[in-house]
DNA sequence: ACCTGAACACCGTTCAAGT
DNA sequence: ACCTGAACACCGTTCAAGT
């Protein structure tokens, strides 16, 4: 009963490399990794596993193409207010990717996948080429370019990975934005209270820290870390020609 | 041919919880996710498939405890000289994860599963709780603990992932320590070439940062990143008890 | 308590055959 | 060129049976 298959009787659309995909983000949508079978997708789609083969490939293609997809519409989406400065514009591109990975937590590990096996493919490559603009644009003197985004962009994967699933709802569905919110009171104090009862010799800072997280919000707690980074940026030394002059 | 299986004919040491990790983590070093499958374990171990449920449990559940592992033992491992500073020994947790992730590539898959699944599992909990005492000891102020460690983890995390395979080697073996550097060398190259090429309309960016990536080292990359982000903590406006007081 | 291994359900992929 | 679906090899997990 979970998945409700939509479409199953007769094809309404015809079959397509796009269509596939979109098919495939569906199901890692309402089930996760697990959730996309090849088996799932024929019956979705009403055809034949050739019929994928013969399209995109194998799953695992069919997995690189999805989060291709889904990152470039994250990094392309426009949005409501034009921000006018470069931090802004940071914080817009960063937030896209936050809320692109809360919706579909599945992203989080496939982009990790991506990082790790690829380290400078497509997906790695158009979020470089977002920040690194923006670095530009702040002023930052040009040897130092590389440093400042890369230390931007691996901040935001790391933060974005690890909030995927705290962070859902957000921009989806308003009616049951209170119970997200109660869901996520619950998650925090839940977490809050696990810290408090950690063995004190093993885990001191963590129980200190305890209290805080109770009245924490991810999105702010992620624009501060932001903040922190560009702050660390503006401060950076301009770079020498030959690294580590006097140590 | 791939893989040599050590011990075939009779057990030599007694099965047991830790005897199966350490035989899992040989196989994710060899062959990857892919190359720990049940009857490989099996096989290795000499045994028959229900030993391995009755000591560790699912397949899933062995690679958490194979992470966890990893992980505590790239933690726990003491430096070859004591860090003075706090600022030295965040850097030397972090070359430790860094090394850590580069020995065993599938780290970074399973850390960003774990990251996701729960994101205040062991291990991050203990990541969080090596940087945290630092972030204490440098003198930050009790308010800005959380944003300061959390800023420190994530983008060791984003970096170490990203850096995975192009680390490798450097604590391991020291006679083709040559050839891992010519490797590295040529991977370099490579991606720099390619960035040339770049369309100039889409990748203004990363065509600008070509030159810097030929010359570039991975782990001065990754401790000026540090660096930059310790910086940022030091300039961190000490916490109001409402947020945004003034916006 | 600890271990064996056959049996089961499920998976990705291929490919001869159709249109 | 595009699609079908049976067949194949392989996988994780269970469990009755042994010691």
């Amino acid at each position: 009963m979970a998945i409700r298959t939509r479409q199953s009787q007769r094809r309404r659309q015809a079959l397509s490399r796009e269509r596939i995909i979109e098919a495939a983000v569906e199901l890692l949508d309402a089930a996760g990794e697990g959730g996309l079978t090849v088996r799932a997708l024929t019956e979705r789609l009403a055809t034949g596993s050739g019929a994928i083969y013969w399209h995109v490939g194998t799953r695992g293609e069919l997995l690189d193409a999805a989060t291709d997809t889904v990152i470039a519409a994250a990094l392309a989406a426009e949005p409501a207010r034009a921000p006018d400065t470069p931090q802004d514009e940071i914080r817009v591109v960063a937030l896209g990717l936050f809320d692109a990975i809360a919706e579909h937590q599945w992203l989080a590990t496939q982009l990790a996948i991506q990082l790790t096996r690829s380290p400078w493919g497509p997906v790695t490559l158009g979020i470089f080429e977002s920040i690194g603009r923006q670095v530009r644009a702040l002023g930052v003197p040009q040897g130092n370019w590389f440093t400042a985004t890369s230390a931007l962009v691996h901040y935001i994967l790391g933060a974005t990975i690890q909030n995927a699933q705290i962070g859902e709802d957000t921009s989806v569905a308003e009616p049951d934005a209170d119970r997200a919110d109660a869901d996520r009171a619950e998650f925090l104090d839940a977490a809050s209270r696990a810290w408090q009862e950690l063995d004190p010799g093993d885990y001191p800072f963590m129980r200190a820290i305890a209290d805080q997280m109770r009245e924490h919000n991810d999105r702010e707690q992620f624009l501060a870390g932001i903040d922190l980074v560009l702050t660390g940026i503006t401060h950076l030394q301009p770079p020498t020609g030959q690294a580590h002059i006097a140590e």
